[in-house]
DNA sequence: TTTAATTAAGAGTAAATTTATCCGATTTAC
DNA sequence: GTAAATCGGATAAATTTACTCTTAATTAAA
């Protein structure tokens, strides 16, 4: 039950790009190198997130990556679901969910309703919120966990 | 981002054994056939799931599985980390995190207080409670997630 | 206009994990 | 002793993850 490596370092891409001037273009290669991640990897998972609109790309030289929207509209779900799709803890929560039980299953309902949750967290917590101090982060993340969804 | 499908079986195991009469042992055949699970699958997740202490088991004729304690007292998280180990939904998270980053990285506690979230609704969902009708345990499970976490 | 730098695209591969099966050993009831 | 069941270890098959490589397209600047 983890997020894959490459969502991982979808986040910390991004992160870095919005800790940028605005409007610079970065390289790969730098990312790569600050990161410590596996540039053509990374360069695979940049290209999802130029797809997803998440990130502007601009090839040749003096070419590379930056923000196509402001940090703060960026949350940590777009990029996720950027890299990984929707996110479903289990298999009933599928886009196209292959679970004969579904009608009368509490166990799908159960994930369900974390999932809701996990959803909540990850998309009220945008990537300029991860720039905040940690205590901080904490301190937002807790509170929108607790507050009741919305469903 | 999803628990595994031997984490699932368990969980459709458990239950199953939990719908029994009391000391009554059921074998894995009958649970197999029940829940659609491969036979041979299935016996390997028990065997996880005994030595958990989870269930009990008996070998030889007539024997078979029962659980080795009351349905309200074997959570969800009980039975999944039984067969995943701790739950961890990032590397950080791991019971031998290997993050460099580490100190002050907003990654890692935004993860981390996700994943206080799924374990305390884990951990106060049990097996009884998964009987109970949808709704209800639907109910029950948002007001679990509302609640301050108490770290 | 040529050249060097850089991303795009997509095929390919290696490693790890998960899922599933098999089989001989062991235990138990009868 | 025999049949019925789990145990445990090995391993095979499938899937996912992680990563590489190659070729093409694009751009800036010499």
């Amino acid at each position: 039950m983890r997020v894959t490596q490459a969502g991982e370092y979808a986040l910390l891409g991004v992160l870095y790009l919005a800790r940028q001037p605005v409007g610079q273009l970065t390289m790969i290669d730098q990312i790569s190198e600050a990161e410590k991640i596996p540039k053509s990897f990374l360069a695979k998972i940049f290209q999802s997130l130029t797809h997803a609109g998440l990130v502007k790309s601009r090839q040749g030289a003096k070419g590379g990556f930056a923000l196509s929207r402001k940090a703060e509209d960026i949350s940590v779900l777009n990029v996720l679901e950027a890299i990984e799709g929707k996110l479903a803890l289990q298999r009933c929560l599928e886009e196209v969910p292959d679970c004969e039980r579904r009608d009368n299953c509490t166990l799908c309902a159960v994930f369900g309703e974390v999932q809701n949750k996990v959803n909540e967290v990850f998309s009220r917590t945008s990537v300029r919120d991860l720039m905040k101090p940690k205590d901080a982060v904490v301190r937002q993340v807790q509170q929108i966990a607790q507050v009741k969804s919305v469903n």
